[in-house]
DNA sequence: AATAGAGTCAACCGCTGGCTG
DNA sequence: TCAGCCAGCGGTTGACTCTAT
């Protein structure tokens, strides 16, 4: 059993934050600056858990956050990371400055994935869905469907074929190495792990690395007329995956290079994207 | 106008992984 | 090496608002 909420204690608020309550906060982490969360409610004066003050500040009371409507711009590179990312929201919401991770995963469950949906488009796998989407249901069976979330009514509960993701965070290149904690990526850690041999000829398989300059390493994607160049580092990424566990920047760097080159490419780059796209999926695996 | 279903989103929960002693 | 602590993450919940009947 997991350990006891952080908010259980007698005597702590909990729910919607009051003005005052965000008023001492923001005041107290304009004069401490952010961090120390467990301890941060005492010294503000707050009766909140420190994971909740963390919570409201990232979320909410942040000056950077940016507040309005998300633009199509947004709207279309939030589809184009997910793809890549799958639900990783933090690291989406670090490619978009002021939008926070709960903002755009509630963003993606109430639009995104519907429009997806509409669109022929499985949400997860963002391949097109070989049936055409179901025809709208009856406003009156849809609120059947919506009770059917209540928890008294689990048993008749229709649970929709939602396959988790779980993969490992793009910068954590070490589950190849070091079993991780998921269950879900035994099989993977157990195909590969073995030996350090073997997690390189893997590497070297999922990367194509005579696509790779000798000595200038510039990855070059696309059909010449309208390529992105993004230069990489064969050694690094090795480097990187077989030993794992202090350099995982490079590889967050290796990374960042690709996510600009991404953002660099515009829709008329479809080879150009499917390149992309197959390039950080070999990062990711 | 009343009611109930549907949509939205802030907040909570439980888990993971890094860090430290 | 291990256990405990902590921050951060993603999934879920539920209160509130909107909309259709």
């Amino acid at each position: 059993m997991g350990r006891a909420p952080c908010c259980s204690k007698v005597g702590l608020h909990r729910g919607p934050w009051t003005p005052r309550e965000d008023t001492l906060l923001t005041k107290y982490i304009e004069a401490h600056g952010e961090g120390h969360w467990r301890s941060l409610p005492k010294k503000a004066g707050l009766l909140r858990c420190g994971k909740s003050c963390r919570l409201r500040w990232m979320n909410y009371l942040r000056p950077d956050i940016k507040r309005g409507n998300i633009t199509p711009d947004e709207d279309d590179l939030i589809i184009r990371l997910h793809s890549l990312l799958g639900n990783r929201w933090s690291l989406i919401a670090g490619r978009l400055p002021g939008r926070t991770d709960n903002e755009i995963k509630n963003y993606w469950n109430t639009h995104l994935s519907k429009r997806l949906m509409s669109e022929g488009t499985d949400p997860n796998t963002h391949q097109k869905l070989s049936q055409p989407p179901a025809p709208k249901e009856n406003k009156r069976k849809k609120k059947q469907n919506h009770k059917a979330k209540n928890k008294n009514n689990t048993e008749d509960r229709i649970v929709p074929e939602k396959p988790k993701v779980h993969l490992p965070k793009p910068t954590r290149v070490t589950s190849f190495v070091n079993l991780p904690r998921n269950d879900s990526f035994t099989t993977a850690s157990t195909t590969v792990s073995s030996s350090q041999d073997q997690v390189l000829d893997h590497v070297n398989n999922i990367i194509p690395w005579s696509d790779f300059k000798e000595g200038g390493v510039v990855f070059s994607v696309g059909d010449g007329s309208s390529s992105s160049d993004f230069e990489c580092d064969q050694s690094r990424i090795i480097l990187n995956v077989v030993a794992g566990d202090d350099d995982d920047h490079n590889l967050e760097n290796i990374y960042e290079e690709y996510l600009q080159a991404l953002l660099k490419t515009t829709d008329q780059d479809q080879n150009c994207q499917v390149e992309l796209d197959s390039f950080a999926e070999s990062l990711l695996i």
